[in-house]
DNA sequence: TATGGTCAGTGCATCGTTACACCGATTTCA
DNA sequence: TGAAATCGGTGTAACGATGCACTGACCATA
């Protein structure tokens, strides 16, 4: 059961190996029509699949694109992690994946030791304000596509983002809560020191400001040092917030914007604990959409990302700006988030 | 900025490349500890990292691992694919992630490919009765884990399978309801043409047996045509099922095992629709205990697997086993799993 | 009939690492 | 004392695919 080489295949279709490489590599122009077919067949009969390995140390390149999320263990990324598996297979390659834990040194390590490996294209789902920890790799020609992390004025050039527009989403959801009449609205997250919690966050701000509100009004939740909580924990930053905002019943929030479903459904237990009721006696809204927000209870009110289309926007920017060695200067796509109404949200009574 | 090839540390160690490449791979017995120091300090001094593709491509082989789960969009295989990550960086290997969606043709597509990839250890989370689609790769060689799938009589003898004793699992929730008081138990699962799934449901036979009951007595749902049914889709299936079996009040069962937390929550859900109170109205058991479950209103009871463990052991027996190029008989770990109890199951009223 | 230009395809060096055969210098031991 | 064994290490040929420089054969033009 030895190897299928080129060089069998050449044999087989009585042309040297060259000729099958370029007809490999689409440098078909260069053969007559004949040749084609006789390699063709010969591929087919033979069962040729090229070595992976053998290409990559002659031209440096995988076929394989690096996806680096901050914990599958999450729903939101396993699930998007899951859209990107499919993507990329539809596309013909594969996805090595590695999880940071949101640990900016693990994203460097990560990201350094796949292009060392000759992987060319990452996604990176990061929400660091900079990209310095990876800038060196990017000079070297790595295609870097960052997921949930807008575009900022000092990233390099080259870089693509893919994300939602959080400050839109921000403002949705809080809008929403307004719209039902609620005034005393809490934010609650862990840190904010991320670009997309904070635009959220922004986003929350100025629906509140656009109301004739002040922020400075709502209660407000300063939280626990939020870098120990990784996203598996999440939930437990949620439940810590319902406890201590109704510590005291005169100033706790009649509403609540959470960071993202995983914080939202703690914050919900939280309530719980307390003996509260969400939808009657507190709303609560997330971010992301996420599969179990739909079977929670009550089901849960959240702003969606369109993370199928997001994964195949990522996988093709990933993908095909490979393909070429464009150095065109990246692009920025910021996709509208929905709003998706269910049951943990109502009126205020 | 140059490739640091191993030709660079052996100039500056003052030896030979050979010398180097048999200080890398633990051939160190053959050399003089001034020689290995002179290595160790021109490695760290140069940075040097061994050129993977180089690697295997002479010795046909990776330190990757192949993981192939059903899909990381279902929390529970998320959690695992985690768990493998870390278990397996902390043995310095990388894991490659395939989304089988339960579809043998994609395992066998994926194993087979990984396999050609130079990808010598597996881990297959498959539920499949049969192993022939990957048997080929298997007497090629291939070091091969299941997991979630207890061996079978006729599986290949090199092959190592990690799971829990579902059977005990499925008794043990049962039992669980029986002392609760419940005697119309109902078993809710997509197909249990899986080998784990039809152990769960011998376990809630025999549980029912023991207490003197007889299963044929218990409500049955006989299901959808659940190949229909990915994971994600899981959870439709629980609360297509509650609407079935509530459907007459008179034949509707007190309590539920579900073949998994998804379809558990589906049911839960399900329940909801109809105005039923989970707990109170009715008790509901899980499989998995996968995070939502705690954050779950009521918090699920649930059978937990031991993940962290079990994707230890998964990693070790596929890297380890694959080191050494032994081919002793492989080995069936089967874990014990353990009942959370919370809120979703309670005493007849 | 020279000259030059396509066209279709080939030969060869090369990517970085490793296994194996080999080598000179000591040491061992009958 | 001489033959063999051991030690510490080196030289070289691969692994499979690729791309550049090249070669004949053929055609067109002057």
């Amino acid at each position: 059961m030895a190897r299928v080489t080129i060089q069998h295949v050449a044999q087989a279709a009585g042309v040297s190996p060259s000729t099958v490489s370029n007809f490999l590599n689409d440098r078909q122009g260069r053969m007559v029509a004949a040749t084609r077919t006789r390699i063709e067949t010969a591929i087919a009969e033979l069962g040729y699949r090229p070595n992976r390995a053998a290409r990559q140390l002659r031209n440096g390149k995988t076929q394989t694109v690096g996806l680096v999320v901050p914990s599958v263990g999450n729903p939101f990324w396993g699930a998007f992690a899951h859209e990107v598996e499919v993507a990329a297979l539809a596309l013909g390659c594969s996805v090595l994946l590695c999880n940071s834990e949101r640990d900016p040194e693990r994203e460097r390590r990560y990201v350094e030791e796949l292009w060392e490996d000759g992987v060319r294209s990452i996604i990176l789902c990061t929400s660091l304000p900079s990209l310095d920890h990876v800038s060196q790799v990017i000079k070297e020609g790595l295609r870097l596509v960052t997921f949930d992390r807008p575009a900022q004025p000092h990233d390099p050039e080259s870089v693509v983002s893919i994300s939602i527009d959080n400050n839109v989403g921000g403002q949705v959801a809080t809008a929403h809560l307004l719209e039902l009449g609620h005034t005393r609205i809490a934010f609650v997250s862990g840190s904010i020191r991320s670009v997309n919690r904070s635009a959220r966050y922004r986003g929350y701000c100025d629906a509140i400001e656009a109301a004739g509100l002040s922020v400075a009004d709502m209660p407000h939740w300063t939280g626990l040092d939020a870098d120990l909580f990784g996203d598996v924990e999440a939930a437990e930053v949620g439940r810590a917030a319902a406890k201590d905002l109704f510590a005291d019943p005169a100033t706790a929030p009649t509403a609540v914007v959470a960071i993202n479903d995983m914080t939202a459904l703690g914050f919900c237990r939280g309530l719980r604990d307390l003996g509260l009721k969400v939808g009657r006696d507190v709303s609560v809204i997330g971010f992301d959409d996420i599969i179990l927000a739909d079977l929670y209870d009550p089901p849960l009110t959240s702003v969606r990302q369109p993370i199928t289309r997001m994964a195949q926007l990522a996988v093709s920017e990933a993908v095909e700006r490979g393909s070429n060695e464009s150095t065109d200067p990246g692009s920025s796509v910021l996709l509208r988030a929905e709003l998706v109404v269910r049951e943990s949200t109502a009126r205020l009574a």
